[in-house]
RNA sequence: GGGCAGGUUCCAGAGCGGCCAAAUGGGGCGGACUGUAAAUCCGCUGACUACGUCUUCAUAGGUUCGAAUCCUAUCCUGCCCA
């Protein structure tokens, strides 16, 4: 199977340019795939363009990513309704160098390998052009109607909140970045998410015009859930890569928590499985949806592609241990050690031993550890029974907790509907 | 620069002098069911020293016993004209 065929089967593509596949037959391929430093560190929105560079790479063509130090000072208005908020230098400087260091552990950087991979910052290249000369240079040779005439931005100009010049000079600076990489590095091939087609095609009409140049493309679709609604997210927020983040532990229940139409589609996906196993597999869960294999094997492989062997086996271990039936008793009879393994990946918080010898009220204690934002938000839950401490339902707002609670006389285990754990240390 | 329409709680979007912490929908959270799934049903969704009090309806002032609702100025947005 070639990396088209293979991405192809996968699901990984959306649109491609004519004339890209028989490229990628032809020569050992140049390709980037841009990041946006909006944050310190990836989130696994990221992970699907970091696979797209992993598949290219073991195809045998040459991985360029690109973090954006310079589009980010600007902002991508793709398919967005409002106008982003600008980044500062110093944390899109920081966000830079915390990407790159991310990404170096994916892909291949050994500089002895003909296609090893390489990391580019825009900023490298947009920071010594001149305004003049950038739209005296660039700017020249797209028309603002094309521009206007793109999907991407439709939603800005037709909708009610208007979009700045920056933004809208966002495909012009991407498409530049293509134009300088195919100039300066052979770089024939731009990938992405769909929603970047429109910058990526304006990079490719850059190169004609400006180069006399043919560049190629080919998009990956958006991950989406089947119910429509947005990819990546929990009740926690966002899925990071960045352990210190989220932890192995959540990452891997995100994972699990996967729902068995999506789960057919990630696995392809977001594992390097080929394709006779994925097939067995999805026909035995088809057969046994409750015993959940595809969700298990689809968390073990991304998790031990992100985080590691032994931090994937860490988040089984809690898992099996949070979510069995009988753990009430199973926490009284764990040693400290085993309870704080178990718990490495839960959010941790602290309360002052003497409160808990003089006797607490729960609303106060989870309002106070931080566990819940308010008091109120903290009793509305309790009294919708959605609160349990050491795996026991909390009963009512009443309930007064002291140092009986406390396991191994040290922590509580509060639970806040079924999923979400948070470990309490008395000090 | 001129004209018009707007800026409401997470979002969309009602309210247009007291009955407004603010309809409705979405989202989110929780409960039941289950397979740590989906669908469905139910509850909650500004804060607090909580049958009451406090801070919210772009910002700052003002009118009034009383304003998200009226007036003035400012800022921001869209549309149209120049």
């Amino acid at each position: 199977m070639n990396l088209i065929e293979e991405l192809r089967w996968r699901g990984m593509l959306q649109d491609m340019m004519p004339g890209t596949e028989e490229q990628l037959q032809k020569e050992m391929t140049t390709a980037y795939i841009g990041f946006d430093p909006t944050a310190e560190s990836l989130h696994i929105g990221s992970l699907v363009p970091i696979l797209l560079l992993v598949h290219l790479q073991k195809a045998g063509h040459k991985p360029l990513a690109l973090v954006g130090g310079a589009t980010g000072m600007v902002g991508d208005p793709s398919f967005k309704a409002e106008e982003r908020k600008m980044l500062d230098l110093d944390t899109l400087q920081k966000n830079v160098a915390g990407i790159k260091a991310q990404l170096e552990r994916f892909l291949d950087f050994d500089p002895a390998k003909p296609n090893a991979a390489e990391m580019v910052n825009n900023f490298d290249w947009f920071q010594h052009i001149s305004f003049l000369d950038f739209i005296r240079d660039t700017g020249k040779h797209i028309t603002v109607n094309y521009m206007m005439a793109k999907d991407s931005v439709k939603k800005r100009i037709e909708g009610d909140n208007g979009m700045s010049f920056t933004e809208f000079t966002y495909q012009l600076i991407q498409g530049y970045d293509f134009y300088h990489l195919y100039t300066a590095k052979n770089c024939k091939l731009q990938m992405g998410g769909s929603d970047q087609w429109g910058n990526i095609v304006t990079g490719t009409e850059l190169i004609r015009r400006k180069a006399s140049g043919e560049a190629f493309a080919f998009t990956c679709p958006l991950i989406k859930k089947a119910d429509g609604t947005k990819f990546g997210k929990t009740e926690q927020g966002t899925v990071w890569l960045d352990p210190k983040r989220t932890s192995p532990y959540m990452f891997y229940q995100f994972w699990l928590n996967t729902t068995d139409v999506d789960a057919e589609s990630y696995i392809k996906i977001f594992t390097f499985m080929e394709q006779p196993e994925v097939d067995e597999l999805i026909a035995k869960h088809r057969e046994a949806p409750h015993l959940r294999l595809l969700q298990q094997r689809l968390a073990k492989e991304v998790t031990v592609f992100i985080h590691g062997e032994e931090s994937y086996e860490f988040a089984v271990k809690a898992s099996s241990l949070l979510f069995s039936n009988d753990t009430a008793e199973l926490l009284l009879s764990l040693t400290e050690e085993q309870l704080l393994d178990v718990m490495a990946g839960v959010p941790q918080f602290e309360v002052a031993k003497t409160d808990l010898e003089a006797g607490k009220d729960v609303v106060s204690l989870l309002a106070e550890t931080g566990i819940f934002p308010s008091k109120g938000e903290a009793r509305k839950t309790v009294q919708g029974g959605g609160v349990s401490m050491n795996k026991n339902k909390i009963e009512g707002i009443d309930t007064v907790i002291n140092t009986a609670a406390l396991l191994r006389d040290k922590y509580i285990l509060f639970q806040k509907g079924k999923k979400n754990y948070y470990l309490v240390k008395a000090i």
